[in-house]
RNA sequence: CGCGGGAUGGAGCAGUUGGCAGCUCGUCGGGCUCAUAACCCGGAGGUCGUAGGUUCGAGUCCUACUCCCGCAA
């Protein structure tokens, strides 16, 4: 079985990594142009690459997979048998699903046909899913919408975050890949078509990552800080100033009065008060902050051109007193 | 040459127009308390990233360098 594979990220590193050590005759690795990236705007390497290199393996890097006869040619004459695309960034042309006789198959980080698209993981985590997956499918035109061969299913934690899941789901969709591969080669996968109860997972963008104090709930905020994790981070302001939380936990109220009871004749107040609010910062005993259905416990909080640091850090070093609002 | 921030005791920060190096925390010793991430008293710990320059005097101004970080992709 001559496999070509497909794919950037280190979620589709995995995979790769599966598939060698598994022994199986990878006959080129296709991924994404070195980009400039970071300070400095240094070329790096995509982690696919990185690996592909250290094994000795032939890389392929087209700028643009449609219409580009030279690339399409070039897989023609590997004459793959097979086709296997994890995360590649790019949607392939019907003249290259047909090349290879067993079809292209996907790994993606969701059961389909929820979560189709670029962010499943993220999105499983921000909607404070319980469980996920990863599937594989035979790759159609359309985004994610092929027939699914394999699933796997697992739970997400309550306080895991999408870096956690991520670094889980991309060995779970290694292994899901070896099996699957091994049933193509027995000769008849299992093959189903998806559902019409699709949901979809667009690429992140900026604006959602800002915390919504005003009509999100307390434990909205927690999924959308884990699910921010370590992608972006979710963020407020604070006089005029950013501020990712990194971590948080939710508290009721009961639970802040217990810790501290000097606030139960407050706690009447605590009601009226608008959501942002600061109501507890002290260095050992932690930043509580009003939310909506709950409060918002930080434990893990980056200011502005700062690195992440623990919570007692940062307010030994920032002045943030009680009743003040972020917004 | 993508944009920007920073380097000050173990940690996080402040340091005004250049004039004895400070805050909170931790740490060490002692005290108090039924008790506390509590409180009180006392102590240790910094050649202010490196090299040079201006100056009577530089953490602070100038120059070069090294390293770290944030944003944007």
């Amino acid at each position: 079985m001559k496999i070509l594979f497909m794919g950037t990220p280190d979620f589709a590193m995995e995979s790769l990594k599966s598939l060698y050590e598994a022994k199986y005759e990878i006959i080129g690795v296709v991924t994404n142009p070195d980009k400039p990236k970071g300070r400095g705007m240094r070329m790096v390497a995509s982690p696919v690459k990185e690996y592909a290199l250290e094994k000795g393996l032939k890389v392929y890097q087209p700028e643009k997979v449609r219409k580009n006869e030279e690339f399409i040619n070039e897989i023609k004459n590997l004459n793959p048998d097979l086709i296997v695309v994890v995360a590649y960034g790019k949607i392939l042309p019907k003249e290259i699903l047909e090349i290879p006789k067993h079809g292209c198959i996907n790994v993606h980080a969701s059961l389909l046909p929820k979560y189709r698209g670029a962010a499943p993981i993220q999105w499983a985590v921000i909607n404070g899913e319980k469980i996920t997956g990863v599937t594989t499918m035979y790759m159609d035109i359309g985004m994610d919408t092929g027939d699914i061969i394999l699933t796997k299913e697992t739970e997400i934690g309550g306080d895991e975050t999408t870096g956690e899941l991520w670094n889980r789901l991309s060995k779970m969709g290694g292994e899901l890949l070896i099996e699957t591969v091994k049933q193509i080669e027995s000769g008849n996968p299992p093959r189903t078509k998806q559902g019409e109860d699709f949901t979809l997972a667009p690429m992140l963008d900026k604006e959602m990552a800002r915390i919504n104090w005003e009509e999100n709930t307390a434990n909205q905020i927690h999924n959308l800080v884990r699910g921010l994790n370590p992608i972006m981070g979710a963020y407020t302001f604070f006089n005029g100033k950013k501020l990712k939380l990194w971590k948080v936990k939710v508290k009721k109220e009961e639970e802040l009065v217990e810790k501290f009871p000097e606030l139960e004749e407050y706690l009447f107040k605590l009601k009226d008060v608008m959501e942002g609010t600061i109501l507890f910062a002290n260095d050992k005993k932690g930043l509580f902050i009003k939310a909506k259905e709950g409060i918002i416990e930080v434990k893990e909080i980056q200011g502005e051109n700062a690195k992440r640091m623990p919570i007692g850090d940062f307010l030994r070093g920032n002045e943030i007193y009680v009743g003040e609002v972020l917004e």
